[in-house]
DNA sequence: TGCCAGGCCGGGT
DNA sequence: ACCCGGCATGGC
């Protein structure tokens, strides 16, 4: 492997600036878009998302009353919309099982144990967990996703390591721990993504990192 | 028109 | 421990 991490983040930073992530208005709004946004692209969540604040049901209460059927239909751009309202459905039973629907005592939870809590969730995986953790509680993981394994194995990263947690421990073995810098360094993988590695491009000799491999 | 997008689950090897 | 089909809309 040969990606240079922390290079990367400097050309990253110098070639984008700050990407303000996550762009949401509140923390509860992070959980719905993280899980929304599952394989689908964010346009089609933020139809999603507009359609849950037009009827004013974007806050935990509401949606944990109401019916799972409305709230499919509600979340109908974004795709997936059956499964979705479901895992919806799920972190809600958790969120007020557990925690009383209060995202403080969400976020004065252990990052690790909590960690845990959220993979047990039926439609929360590793991504989504991750997301919630770093971008609605402000703990210290790094998130990885299909752009940030793309972009590694581009850059040679090795395909056997190519897995969440491997790919997770290599940037964080090689970062300061700090909820500010994941934040900002996997919004900057994101826009990379976006702009220069979506699947069907081809291998990227222009992009910012100075692609290498073939 | 067909492929793709800020995954995850369940059933099968 | 992997591998695969299913889930679904909207943009290009």
């Amino acid at each position: 492997m040969s990606f240079g991490v922390r290079r990367a983040y400097k050309k990253l930073y110098a070639a984008f600036g700050p990407q303000h992530w996550w762009p949401a208005d509140e923390p509860f709004e992070v959980i719905v878009g993280a899980i929304l946004t599952q394989n689908t692209s964010w346009v089609n969540v933020e139809k999603a998302l507009k359609n849950l604040k037009a009827a004013g049901v974007l806050k935990p209460r509401a949606l944990l009353k109401m019916p799972e059927a409305r709230l499919a239909s509600l979340i109908r751009p974004a795709g997936y919309y059956n499964i979705k309202a479901g895992r919806l459905k799920s972190f809600l039973g958790f969120f007020f099982g557990s925690y009383a629907g209060e995202i403080r005592k969400l976020r004065r939870s252990s990052t690790a144990g909590l960690r845990k809590e959220l993979l047990s969730v039926k439609g929360i995986g590793p991504e989504t967990a991750d997301s919630i953790l770093l971008y609605a509680l402000g703990k210290p993981v790094f998130v990885v996703d299909a752009y940030t394994r793309r972009i590694l194995m581009r850059h040679g990263f090795a395909a056997a390591e190519n897995t969440y947690d491997k790919v997770q421990a290599y940037f964080m073995r090689r970062l300061k721990h700090s909820p500010k810098l994941f934040n900002e360094y996997h919004a900057l993988l994101v826009r990379l993504g976006k702009d220069f590695c979506r699947k069907s491009d081809p291998v990227c000799r222009t992009c910012p990192l100075g692609i290498s491999k073939t």
